[in-house]
DNA sequence: CGGGTGACTTTAC
DNA sequence: CGTAAAGCCACCC
């Protein structure tokens, strides 16, 4: 049946699922005070550079975490795509610009902000 | 298993 | 500048 198959490949093994979290986490976390990284970057970091989309998602569970600097974490191109999941569209910009990100226009200056996560 | 969704990225027009 | 499409991986139903 395929029924069963799919259980095995659903499940994984509990612990691996959680280690992408674990990941995502600890290198959100060590970003440094003034500084921002990209979803890319933290994908390559975990291993899953193909899929940036999976970095928001993980990022999903941290709202409500304030221990989490989730704001530091933007698109390749700069912009802030995850605002409008704060607790207010304009909170993200205020903490980056309270850290002396420097912006341009909409966007952040990945030039001279930009973290790159250690690859571990 | 299969279809839908998403805080992304890249290429193409 | 803009939109479209494909690729990507994990979660949910």
């Amino acid at each position: 049946m395929a029924s069963e198959n799919k259980k095995n490949l659903a499940k994984k093994t509990d612990s691996q699922k959680e280690d992408f979290f674990q990941k995502v986490f600890k290198i959100v976390a060590e970003i440094p005070y003034g500084k921002i990284t990209t979803y890319g970057e933290i994908a390559q970091a975990i291993g899953l550079k193909s899929s940036a989309r999976m970095v928001g998602w993980a990022l999903n569970s941290t709202i409500g975490d304030s221990s989490l600097p989730c704001h530091r974490v933007i698109n390749r191109n700069g912009e802030l795509t995850g605002k409008r999941h704060f607790r207010t569209p304009t909170l993200m910009r205020e903490m980056l610009e309270n850290e002396g990100i420097e912006f341009i226009g909409e966007a952040v200056n990945l030039k001279k902000h930009l973290w790159k996560p250690p690859i571990d």
